[in-house]
DNA sequence: GCTCCATGTATAGAAAACTTAACATGGCAA
DNA sequence: TTGCCATGTTAAGTTTTCTATACATGGAGC
């Protein structure tokens, strides 16, 4: 459903760099489900912009760190 | 309709500073709607990363310095 | 073998973001 | 005054994001 997005992340490392975090922990920490955690890692929709503040909150670490954006795909 | 969100902006400011940018200029240069962009302006709701990283883009700065995620709501 | 556990897929539906179109207002210049 | 332009509002409809539930798989340990 969902249009694959142009946005990548580095969620699955960041995950593995912190204690081996789970998806289900990471989900609860930022207060949605599993599926939405998997579903953004795999990049087949881009979060909210609120979500993404989460996670990248979560990891300590600025929005640029966990997700980028290729220059201009048009 | 959309929450009211917890992100604000400074759109308008970078707009400003940005040649006195209209909305509908921006709005186009990113490929949205100006009702969108007045949305978003006044924080009726936040939008999603994608367009959040082209307003970012079309003003030259990074994503921290267009919208502002308070720490910890809850 | 069996049972957890982390990961993944699929589907239906709710919620939020975004579009399209119409109309209103105040400012500014001809 | 008339006309244009930037801003703003509203309403209805579409698309994308997110939830809830269910089920499948492979690895680790008993």
């Amino acid at each position: 459903m969902g249009k694959p997005t142009k946005i990548t992340n580095s969620i699955r490392a960041l995950r593995f760099a912190h204690g081996e975090m789970t998806q289900a922990e990471l989900a609860e920490r930022i207060g949605v489900t599993r599926q939405t955690v998997i579903a953004i890692e795999h990049g087949r929709y881009s979060p909210s912009l609120e979500m993404a503040f989460q996670i990248a909150r979560v990891f300590g670490v600025p929005l640029d760190d966990v997700f980028q954006y290729p220059a201009t795909e048009n």
